[in-house]
This record gives structure tokens, C-alpha cells and sequence, in this order.
DNA sequence: CGAAGTTTGTAATTGTGAGCACAAACCCTT
DNA sequence: AAGGGTTTGTGCTCACAATTACAAACTTCG
């Protein structure tokens, strides 16, 4: 059976929800409150879950425990993952500083990038490798996810260069249309292209009604 | 006529490819280049198009300079927007820090922080100001756009804040499934769940196929 | 100028995802 | 133990988005 992805993009939603419940001490949440708490609707978790397996009980719930391992299990999120960053700009150093990958297993084990300038660097206990020892590097040691924080001109080059190197995971920040094979799963992140979306709405709304809704 | 948010959404994609094509100096392109450039049918270019108009002509394709100026006008990227940030953390000063939003006309004009050794400091030609005159300043010299990147725990009442401030988009950094009031719109930029939702399929998948595709 | 070759815009079709509604299962109170 | 109140899982329906397919319009080349 084939799971639509938008499903899958929903799922790290409800995991975090779920941590928020536990750390709460809930012990068990319906389909309607978690609804509630993220928009959505009750009805949608409830099939989103059932794609997986049948993990409430009803006239209860879910125990919250219980289908937070499963959807960790389901995403593989019960592991550590491996990434290596390439681009030591000012974007990738933040990438770098930024404490919100490692509490859910994303550790990033290397960083490469070409200038002379950076190469040597030593980074948050990381030192910067020279982006022409990517293959040997990454040869030797495997990760699981290329992070690539480089100019636009060369990003496709690198993206080629982490397929190359077995890499099936790649998030993007440059501000590119990448190209990548079959079976390797690409994420842009780039928060001027919500901007742009966003200003169509903005350009001519009215102003807010104070009624509650979600987003 | 209500046009379809992931319409909406794809607009930017091809402001961008038209961008390119611009520098490079082309004057004409054809809805299956741009298509294979974006990894997109061509025939979706053509519906999302038709949507706001008829901007090709049959056998030869369409205008680069007059589609991109075009797309512009329908996006609301003919203007320059108003941002500010709150939360000037790490990742704030990451975000004031980030060279790609001005180019596009998003400027960040105020900064707020509700530490007391943040408030005062000049970052990037920028004074950072407390939130608590959060309400009165923006009041004075509205913005378009509030950046939320302060910890979980307060940003809902940060938005809140925000929306109250008349701010109609919000770009959302913070690990939250936040709730806004109708019209107002929210983005979220969250790597993490990117990360979260592709490990997924790199849990069990197959080494990549060398063949060429898009993504 | 005419014919062959492109390419757009859109009507029609197909595919897919979201919401509704309800039976079945479970809890809780008395 | 029994009945009232919840809540799940899912078949069904509906809405909407993607794709197909093609006539009409334009270009180019001989």
C-alpha cells in the first residue's frame, strides 16, 4: 500500500503534540483535542493513523505514550541521523549553531566547504573540511543527509557530488530548482519563497476579524 | 473566482526560474522549458498561468521580461515589505543576519527582545527594542510581516501580540502549532519537520538509482 | 504564399485527498 | 449489570487538483 506523502508531512506534527501532552502527564488524548490543539480535523488524524495501524481505543482514545513510539517507530525517528553540511557561509555557520536538530536525533558529524579561508575552522567541536575531500570523507564515514547552504551557482554541482556519495537525503537552502535521481528525497527550506506566496494574500486582505481560527 | 493556494504557492517557483532565464538574456520561453527547468508539467505552468490571464502566444511562448513583470504585479513583489523580528536569540541574529530577504524587497525594520542584555545592542544597523513597547511602536509605523523566533513556550503570545498589532502575515520559527484569527496568515519554517517527515522514506529505501529526475 | 512544425489556452477526464456519518467498541456511573 | 455517553475506524461522497487532449493561433522555412 502507497501512503500519500502529505500524510507523512503530517505525522511529525502530531509526534510533536504528542510531546507536548507527555510532558503535560497525559495520559491519553482523543482524536478531537489533538485536533483542536493543531487544526486539524479529528477526523483526518484518525484516518492519517489508520493508514499504519489501529492504535486508539475507542470510547477513550490514544494512550499518548503508546502512539508516540509508534509514530517515532513509523518515522524513524527512534534513531540517530547522520548529516554533513556543506557551505561554511553565514547561513551555514547559523545552521550550524542551531541547537534544535540534535534533542531529535539530527546530528551533523561534517562540514565542508572551498574557501581557504574557512577550511581548518574549527566550529562547535566541528572542523571544516575542504569541499574536495567530500567523496573521500564521506566514503569512509556515511551519512544520511547533505544539508547544502552554498551559492546558488554551484549548489546543483554539490547536490550531484552528495548523490554521488550515497547521500538519499538532501535539504536545500539554495534558492535553486535542484535536480536529483530517483529514491533521493529532497526538502527546500527557504523562507523567501513563503514570503512571496504570502504577499499575494497580504497585498489587498482586509483587516483581521478577532474570531478564533486556525492556521 | 477563488484561486487554489497551491496555485498560489507554485507562483514564486516560476518568478524565480523567469528571474534566471532574465540574467541569462533570454527574451522567450516555452511552458515545457520552464516545466523541465522546475521539474513541473508543462500543461500545470499553463493552468496556473490562465488563472490571472493570457500571457503566451501559440507557437512561439511566452514574454520572459513581460511574465515576470506580470507574476510580479499578481504576487505583490512590486513593493517593498516591512518586517519585524522578535526574538533576538541565536536564530534571530541568524535571521538578521540573512542577505536574502532584502533583494527581494523584504527588509526587517525593528527588532524586539524581552532579554534586558539584548535590548539596546545595534545588530546590523538595527537597535533592538523590548517587546513589551512591542504594541506601541508598531502602532506608530505598522509592518506587514512579524518573524517569530522566540522559545515555544511564549510564541503563541507573541502572535497574539502581533496579530493585536494589525500584522496580517506571520513567518513562524518557533517549534509550535500556532492559532491565528481569520485572515491573518502563517507560514511555518521549521527544518526539523522536514527532517522529521524524510526520514521516512530513508528509513527503508533503496540505494538511488543513477537515472535522471526531477524533485 | 503555403505547408509543416510549435505552442498556447482550455474543455474534459482522471485521480486523489478531505470530510461526513455511523456501526462497533469501550468507559463510567448507578 | 445495564444504560447512557464517548470515541475509534472506515465506507462513502464530494470537492478539487492534475493530466490529457485538442482546436486555434502563431512561426518558420522553402
Amino acid at each position: 500500500m502507497e501512503i500519500p506523502p502529505v500524510v507523512i508531512d503530517r505525522l511529525p506534527l502530531y509526534t510533536r503534540a504528542l510531546s507536548s501532552l507527555q510532558t503535560e502527564g497525559r495520559d491519553v488524548v482523543s482524536s478531537q483535542e489533538l485536533g483542536t490543539r493543531l487544526g486539524v480535523t479529528p477526523a483526518q488524524i484518525r484516518k492519517d493513523l489508520s493508514y499504519f495501524g489501529r492504535f486508539g481505543k475507542q470510547g477513550r482514545g490514544y494512550n499518548v505514550q503508546k502512539l508516540l513510539d509508534e509514530l517515532h517507530r513509523i518515522l524513524g525517528l527512534d534513531r540517530q541521523w547522520r548529516m554533513a553540511l556543506v557551505g561554511v557561509g553565514k547561513l551555514g555557520r547559523a545552521i550550524l549553531g542551531y541547537e534544535g536538530f540534535a534533542p531529535q536525533g539530527f546530528r551533523i558529524v561534517e562540514a565542508f566547504d572551498a574557501s581557504p579561508d574557512s577550511i581548518g575552522q574549527r566550529i562547535n567541536s566541528l572542523t571544516v573540511k575542504d569541499t574536495r575531500d567530500l567523496e573521500n570523507i564521506l566514503s569512509q564515514a556515511p551519512v544520511d543527509v547533505g544539508i547544502v547552504a552554498v551559492p546558488a551557482e554551484i549548489a546543483q554541482e554539490v547536490i550531484d557530488t552528495l548523490v554521488k556519495c550515497g547521500v538519499r537525503g538532501i535539504l536545500n537552502y539554495a534558492p535553486i530548482a535542484a535536480h536529483v535521481p530517483g529514491g533521493v528525497h529532497l526538502k527546500r527550506i527557504e523562507p523567501v519563497l513563503a514570503l512571496q506566496s504570502m504577499t499575494y494574500y497580504l497585498k489587498s486582505s482586509p483587516r483581521p476579524t478577532m474570531t478564533a481560527a486556525r492556521s
